[in-house]
DNA sequence: CTTACATATATGTTAAAGCGAATATAACGC
DNA sequence: GCGTTATATTCGCTTTAACATATATGTAAG
């Protein structure tokens, strides 16, 4: 790393960081890929806001995104420099144990498993380990219920 | 903390964090209080533009200021927030292991402890545990030197 | 009470980034 | 081909914040 390229980089993810719906996606990406319609639904932002927002976080490199037909999926990318990586895990994390960022979380799942999910998003590709997770907690729930 | 406060903090500190200039002065006051005087001085920036993102810091809580006569000190406020803290400290541990940024912090130590000092500063009050470590080092030169 | 010094603020300009509304593109099904 | 769905981009507007330059404020010294 070349004349302090670290604090440019800083001030790229620390902008990146500064946006409430920047912050929010990310809480709704921080284990896996999601696709961008759930996005639109869990956070009730308007489409054209929430691909803004994805645009941006492309653009700085700290997401990656994958096309599967009609539906784009987006993932973190984690910072090369340890440093970095750090200090966004350490605010993911923050976020991740907020209540109402664990609401936005728990509507993703349900958005996801739901049977009686809305149209625009009945049909698209759910993502895998929430599903798992949620067949899982069902299991769970109907073992209790057993007892 | 009620309806995801923390998030509006989150982007309150991350907007404060996206700046290099306000990245280099946290650098400087990482440890205890300094005079501004010595901002202008060691990192090359105008007055009024150091002035202006200290003002900035201050308007979000992030620094406070004493003063002591004709002279302004700041230091590290810490936000009360765990997690906030917590990526705050983080990225100033970061910042403080850059090359570049440790010689700025050493320009800082000769700036307060030269005796050939610019005499601009040369009668501003010195940051107390720079002084002690400078002449601790000192000391242990001297003894090197003896040996 | 005027001067000088340390620091802060105002002004005018420019650039970045947010928004909603409208429109464009890309992939799919018929 | 055409229409539909999912997502991205553009446009016009407003806000925010950066900068340099100039000026104001607060304190100490004479």
């Amino acid at each position: 790393m070349s004349k302090s390229e670290l604090l440019s980089e800083m001030e790229q993810l620390f902008a990146a960081l500064a946006d409430k719906t920047r912050l929010r996606l990310l809480n709704l990406i921080r284990n896996e890929e999601v696709c961008v319609c759930f996005f639109v639904e869990v956070l009730g932002e308007s489409q054209p806001k929430i691909s803004r927002h994805l645009a941006y976080l492309r653009k700085c490199g700290l997401v990656s995104a994958r096309r599967e037909g009609k539906w784009m999926h987006y993932k973190i990318n984690p910072p090369e420099n340890e440093n970095l990586k750090a200090v966004l895990d350490e605010t993911i994390q923050s976020i991740a144990i907020q209540p109402e960022m664990q609401r936005e979380f728990d509507r993703l799942v349900e958005a996801c498993c739901s049977p009686q999910a809305p149209i625009t998003i009945s049909k698209a590709p759910k993502p895998e380990t929430l599903l798992q997770a949620n067949v899982l907690a069902e299991a769970e729930e109907l073992e209790t219920f057993l007892l």
